[in-house]
DNA sequence: GGATATCCTTGACTTATGTCAATAATACAG
DNA sequence: CTGTATTATTGACATAAGTCAAGGATATCC
């Protein structure tokens, strides 16, 4: 709720901001100037677990770059069932896109765990880029991630069912990870059917017919996946049987 | 209709694609230099009606500018079903996040009638990047504005039935023209269907309910909006009657 | 202009997934 | 640890939308 800027030294603040930044993508191969100025526009927010940090609609007056924590940007149905977008985790980028084109944030914005973040004001960093075109540079590559990540997700919602989406979803963890046969889940059942556009009751039928039929074994919230190509094929539009 | 670059002589030739350039949302506020550079390194193709201009998976080479004619871009099921992600007319571009990225084409793309188009090779764009950074603004605004129509697709899709969808995309050609009663639907019921994430069969009962219940009328591509409000009203989650 | 291919509509049927409600399991706070 | 709140599972049911198949309407091509 308090989203304080604290009150550090202010040598202290830039030399660790400084070296923070350098690992941001966007930011990256910035000449020392532009970092400097970067440094006088930003601001760090905290926010606590389940927090909104802006809402659908809302005027964006900037945007975030997250250092510690979880967000998920998500739409809300009239009836209130949600569709988490995106999950945005540390070094990645919130809100860009609505304070470039100058919009309202097209969604909402809620931290799923404490979350500390840099925050900047949409007219310094237009400033910035003036100066700067560069940034923009890095900042397509994120927008260009993002967009594929979204063809992907159409494409899913469109074309395949729940199974299909579970399944292209458990294989994703499988290749972050080390691809050992053992994923975790780093969210709740719940906050998974969101992501997945469905609810937890299918999800919860859906991993029981996977484990009953030795596709996978659940525990918790790790998962054994036992016959890849199983799930492959049901990606692939293969039914799974009862 | 035909708006095409006539035969002319070279120099007319230059000097018509220069205005014509100047007027693409890309090249905006170039200075002089840097179109002429442009005008080195992009290349004229056709496209007849149904041809494919790049298929899912293919390595990019470059990208285009649509002069005029209609793309569709979209996604096929291992059963074949489309899937379309969005409609690029003239002064839109095509491929550009792949090529800007350097991975592969994420979709088909086909000329849904005879096409004319400017093509770019990716490492002459990039190489004017380098020196022309401020291209890359006009592209972000692009990308911006393609990252908020696939929101908007994927809230549609996930939360929203086919008579939802249905509605919110007649409401928006609406809007687009000057609002009038009357909207022409410029793709085929067919197209329309996949552009919704359904199929032909579906989106004619539900045009049926929505005629039968004094919604609408239609009268081949040519529909009647009769009562804006129902139509909200099922954006919103209103259930369609039969 | 007639033939052919394509697109559109409609009906009967199947199925995936959502809804509602009740219980079980887990996490969490005092 | 114990009670409470959240989260997950399960069943019975409703329904939106897909499949299959057939007939009708349009467009298109020689």
């Amino acid at each position: 709720m308090n989203s304080g800027i604290k009150l550090l030294k202010m040598n202290m603040k830039k030399t660790h901001q400084s070296s923070a930044m350098m690992n941001i993508p966007l930011f990256h191969n910035l000449p020392g100037p532009s970092l400097k100025i970067l440094q006088g526009i930003l601001m760090e927010k905290e926010f606590s677990k389940g927090e909104n940090i802006f809402s659908e609609g809302s005027e964006s007056t900037g945007f975030y770059i997250i250092m510690r924590g979880r967000v998920k940007v998500y739409k809300l149905s009239p009836e209130g069932k949600e569709q988490i977008l995106h999950i945005v985790g540390p070094r990645e980028l919130l809100g860009a896109v609505s304070a470039f084109a100058g919009s309202p944030y097209p969604a909402h914005a809620d931290a799923m765990e404490k979350t500390k973040a840099l925050f900047f004001l949409q007219k310094d960093f237009l400033a910035l880029v003036r100066k700067e075109p560069s940034v923009v540079m890095n900042m397509m590559a994120n927008l260009a991630m993002r967009l594929q990540h979204f063809t992907r997700m159409i494409e899913d919602l469109s074309l395949k069912e729940v199974p299909g989406r579970l399944a292209a979803y458990f294989l994703y963890l499988c290749e972050q990870k080390g691809c050992s046969d053992i994923v975790e889940m780093d969210i709740s059942k719940g906050q998974l059917a969101s992501l997945l556009g469905t609810i937890p009751e299918t999800l919860s039928r859906i991993l029981r017919r996977l484990s009953e039929q030795g596709v996978l074994e659940v525990s918790g919230r790790r998962i054994r996946l036992i016959n890849k190509k199983a799930l492959k094929d049901i990606i692939n539009g293969e039914k799974l049987r009862f």
